[in-house]
DNA sequence: CTGAAAGCGCTTACAG
DNA sequence: CTGAAAGCGCTTACAG
C-alpha cells in the first residue's frame, strides 16, 4: 500500500518512508505490473491504431504522428493493419477492444461495413481518420477532399484546359468517392469542359483503359489522378506510351509524396496534412477517453493545399 | 471455471454445458478480460516493435511485415519510434516490458547505447532488427551490407569506372560502417581506384560538400550512396547542379524503394529484402518466445540483390 | 501518515 | 465432468 502511494505520488508519505521505498524499488529492481493496474479498473493508457496498408508512405505518416501524439501523453499504442479486409479489421478491433484499450484510432478499410455499427455501439471510443464510418456515427478526423480535387480542377482549368479526365483507382472508397464528386462539380459550374472518368480496376488492367483514353476522339490534355495509387500508376504508364507530361498531357495528383519533387516533371499535388491527421485524432480519442469532449460527435475536417510544381504545365507557361 | 474451460476449449466439459456457457457468452455480450489472464502468468501474446521511424520507408515496409506476421501467429504488437533518440528508446523498452509484453524486436537508435548491456540481460527477450548490438549479446537478424556494397562498387568498377566515391549520410549507424568496409575492401582488393569516402552531415551542408567533391581534381566518375537518406540527398542536389546520371556520374544506391523506378533514370540499387527482414525477425521472436530456440545466440543475414536499372550507366553501355 | 481488508477477472490445483 | 478455494499484483476505501 505504502509502496503504491509512494510510487503513484500520493500525499501523506513521510519523506523517510518514501526515501526508504524507493531504495527498496532499485534493490530489488522493482517494476510496476501494468497489467493488474488495468484489472484494478485504471485505464490502460493505451490505444489502438488500425490501417489498411502500413507500408503505404501515406498511412505511415499518419501512424508516425499518431504514435509521437501519444508518447507525448503517456500512451502506448497498439498497431495492426488490416490490409483492407473488414473481416480482419474487425478481429483487430474485438482484439484491443478486449485488451483492453482506452480507445481506438480506425481507417476502415470500408466505410459501410456492417460490423462497424456494432463496434460504433460499444463502450470503446472509436475515432476514425481520413475514412468516415457511413453506417454509425463516431468521431471522425478527415479532409477537405471535394474542395482539393476542385482545387486541382480549376488550376487545370485556369491553364487553359479543356479536356480534364478524372482518373481514379480504389473508387469505392469515401474520400475518393468525394474527390470525385469534387472534380464533377467543378466541371458542371463552370460548363468549359465534358466529365469523364476513367476507373482504373487493378494495374495489370490500367494500360489498357489509358490507351484508350489517349486514343479516342476527346483526348483529354489534362488529368486529375484522384488517389497516390492511380497517380504513380498512371505515370509509369503515361512514360511506358512515351506521353509527355506537360507536354502531351498535364497532369495534378491527390495526395502529396516527398518523392514527387524528384520526378521528371516534378508533380503538382494537392497535399494532405498526414502528420496533422495522425495528430489530431490522436488529441481527439485522448480527450474524449479523459470524458473532455462533449457527448456529440466531433467532426474535424483539415484543409488540404495546392502545391503548384511542374506537371501541371506551370513552368512552361512563363 | 466452466466458463473458461469451455473459452479455452479444455477437455472434459459436457456437450450440454458448453452449450449453455456459449449461448450465455452470445447474451451477455461477454469477453474475457485479457489484462486478468496476463495476470495469471499467461503469455500476454503481445510483442514490442521499436523502429526509429515510421515515417521511413523501410521501416514502415519493416513494420508492416512484422505485424502480420504477428497476426498471423495470434500476436498482437505494440508500436513506438525512438526517433533516433536513445532515450525515448529506453523509455519505450521499459514501458512494454513493464506491460508486459512477451518480446520486443528493436532496430536500435544506437547499437553502442549504455542501456543496450542491462536491457538485454532482462527476462523479456529482444530480437534486433537490421542493426545488431554493439554492447550486448541478443538475437538478431540483419542483412548483407558489406557483401552488397561490394556487389555495388564492382558493378561499377566492371563499367570500367576509375574513381568512385563512396557518399554516406549517419555514419554512425553499423549497417552503414559496414558498407562503408565493404566499399573499402572492393576497392583495396582491386587496386583500381583510390578510395574517396564523403560525409555528409546534414541536408544543409550537403550541398557544399558534394559541390567540393565535383571541384576536386579527381572528380569522380562514378558514386556509391551508402543509404537512402544519403541516396535521397544526393539526387536532389546533382539535379540542382545539373550533373546528369549516368552521363556525367554513374550511381548506385544501397536500400531500394519502389519509387526508383520512376525516376529519370530509373535508380540501379542494392536491394534489402525489407519484408523478409520483418517476418524473419517476427518468427525468431516467437520462436524465443514459446522456449524452441536454443538457449544459444541465434543470429540471421540475409542476402541482399542488385536490382540493375539505368543509373549505373548500364543503358548507354549496350 | 501507515497498513489490513477486499476485490478487479481470470487460472491453477484440488476436491468431489 | 463440475465447482469452491486461493492467488496473480495492483488499487480503493476504511481503520487506526
Amino acid at each position: 500500500m505504502t509502496v503504491s502511494r509512494t510510487i503513484n505520488g500520493h500525499p501523506y508519505v513521510a519523506d523517510e518512508t518514501a526515501r526508504r521505498v524507493h531504495e527498496a524499488i532499485r534493490r530489488l529492481g522493482y517494476r510496476p505490473n501494468h497489467a493488474a493496474r488495468i484489472l484494478t479498473g485504471q485505464l490502460s493508457k493505451s490505444i489502438g491504431l488500425i490501417v489498411p496498408d502500413l507500408a503505404d508512405t501515406f498511412f505511415s505518416v499518419v501512424s508516425h504522428a499518431v504514435q509521437e501524439a501519444a508518447r507525448e501523453a503517456g500512451y502506448l499504442v497498439w498497431l495492426a493493419a488490416s490490409n483492407g479486409d473488414p473481416s480482419i479489421e474487425e478481429a483487430q478491433v474485438e482484439q484491443m477492444a478486449n485488451h483492453p484499450v482506452d480507445g481506438i484510432l480506425l481507417v476502415p478499410a470500408d466505410s459501410r461495413a456492417r460490423y462497424l455499427k456494432a463496434a460504433a455501439l460499444r463502450s470503446t471510443p472509436i475515432v476514425t481518420i481520413d475514412r468516415p464510418i457511413e453506417v454509425a456515427q463516431t468521431d471522425s478526423v478527415e479532409v477537405e477532399n471535394r474542395a482539393g480535387a476542385r482545387m486541382a480542377v480549376e488550376h487545370l482549368l485556369s491553364h487553359g484546359y479543356k479536356r480534364i479526365a478524372c482518373v481514379v483507382m480504389n473508387s469505392h472508397l469515401q474520400p475518393v468517392r468525394e474527390r470525385i464528386v469534387g472534380y464533377e462539380e467543378c466541371l458542371k459550374s463552370t460548363k468549359l469542359s465534358r466529365i469523364k472518368k476513367v476507373m482504373l480496376s487493378s494495374e495489370v488492367s490500367a494500360p489498357k483503359a489509358l490507351s484508350a483514353l489517349f486514343d479516342s476522339p476527346d483526348r483529354p490534355d489534362a488529368l486529375f489522378t484522384a488517389n497516390n495509387a492511380c497517380t504513380i500508376t498512371v505515370i509509369k504508364i503515361l512514360k511506358a506510351m512515351k506521353i509527355k507530361v506537360p507536354r502531351d498531357v498535364a497532369l495534378i495528383g491527390f495526395d502529396d509524396v516527398d518523392f514527387y519533387t524528384l520526378l521528371n516533371p516534378p508533380l503538382t499535388t494537392v497535399r494532405q496534412p498526414a502528420t496533422e491527421l495522425g495528430r489530431a485524432s490522436a488529441r481527439l480519442l485522448l480527450k474524449r477517453i479523459r470524458g473532455e469532449s462533449s457527448s456529440s460527435i466531433a467532426k474535424t475536417v483539415l484543409p488540404v493545399t495546392l502545391v503548384i510544381r511542374e506537371s501541371c504545365g506551370c513552368k512552361n507557361r512563363r
